[in-house]
DNA sequence: GTATGTTTGTGAAGTGTGTCACAGACCGTG
DNA sequence: CACGGTCTGTGACACACTTCACAAACATAC
């Protein structure tokens, strides 16, 4: 029930896909602190993870590293970011300008890393044509439009819950393939489009169960 | 690298315990729509996975199922409810009162769920004695009495990355277990010690390798 | 140039997770 | 109360991912 490798020439696991934009990050680290070469093995310290892992990780793509020696870290870095398609920049699109909408389109974590969010839909008519953040909010009905018109390929979903299906298939009726979901919900999509959900609440439910094995009882209420 | 279990009569294993929440919340809808009597082949579609799956993760933890029958939705709803501890209520505190925190502490999914920000501290001077949702913001200083005064065992830190692992070091310091990480880096805590990770941009940059395979180029920029 | 130490890349082994398939239990019907 | 149909719980199997361990490549020192 996982999407995988089909036309790359070995299969790449999906966890090692997920791993990347970590190392990348670790990498742009280490450029930071003006480290030019790498070994797997701090790698793996700064990371918290074991060196066989990250070359195995690795050498799903290429051979990037020299024996003796290591990765040099610019080389590897921007390796990893044209693999993953981040030497280029991903016009993205927000639908739901409420309190969380407006917090995505302010966070300023995308930018830097080439996710732009160039338009705003909201279903509420007392929305349309605010302005944030530089970005008018229109209405639903320009979804096709607009997303062909600014070659958007992501969509970033912020509506309630009983929204979200349907707004996400609206999405990918007009062509979004990858879905950034923030509603509390699983939601269903054909297999050629990629969903990642964002879930507080589902993680919060799941830690509370290793804080009760340890004892950590809070109020008993309920 | 995992955390897993040893006092529990057999090892659940932690994918499981991610799935529960999953569970609960198909459960729930199932319950609002006045079904009663659910199995796993239904669950299963509910959630797009296979009814043998949810049958092994259940039996982690018990038989609450009848053959030839299914499983009682409210009764197995109230059964991982309480092995998650989420029959309780979870008293929380915010550190870090931006734009971001300001967004988290009015998102209106964690009281439903029994999880309540009970306090928010800021390292700004500026924003202490800030009224947020009804909660004074008060300095770093008040870290550890305020934990042990609300029973706090959750920390959502929302801080910039800089920050984020000193005060993810005081909240374990002042006896806090559980941390829900907002800011973009992979932190390092003590083993008795449940993290978890929001992380957009992370989710993002493996979706584009998706998005890429798929033919779908964006700009070409950078 | 040779010897010693380091580090990669990768088959093979080990471990963990998912699926299969079936015995046993329960239901409804006549 | 027996019989056909349904569905759970679970050992055994299958698959996927991680770790091991080592040959080959490179670096450094003398």
């Amino acid at each position: 029930m996982t999407q995988n490798e089909v036309l790359t020439p070995v299969m790449v696991p999906d966890v090692v896909v997920l791993r990347l934009p970590m190392y990348i990050r670790a990498l742009t680290q280490l450029l930071d602190s003006s480290s030019t070469v790498v070994s797997s093995h701090d790698l793996g310290t700064l990371l918290q993870m074991t060196p066989a892992q990250i070359r195995k990780d690795l050498s799903y793509f290429g051979r990037f590293g020299k024996q003796g020696r290591g990765y040099d870290v610019k080389f590897l870095r921007d390796e990893l970011q044209q693999i993953l398609g981040l030497d280029q920049s991903w016009p993205a699109c927000l639908i739901g300008v409420g309190r969380l909408g407006e917090a995505i389109i302010n966070y300023p974590g995308f930018v830097p890393e080439g996710f732009n969010v160039v338009a705003a839909f909201d279903s509420d008519a007392g929305q349309i044509g605010r302005n944030l953040g530089g970005i008018e909010v229109v209405a639903m009905d320009a979804l096709t439009k607009t997303i062909n018109e600014y070659n958007i390929s992501i969509g970033i979903v912020a509506v309630p819950s009983i929204q979200a299906q349907a707004v996400i298939d609206e999405l990918v009726k007009a062509g979004v393939r990858g879905i950034l979901n923030y509603a509390p919900i699983a939601p269903v999509v054909p297999p050629n489009t990629v969903i990642r959900n964002i879930d507080p609440v589902l993680s919060l439910q799941s830690m509370t169960f290793y804080l009760m094995k340890e004892g950590i009882n809070p109020l008993v209420t309920n």
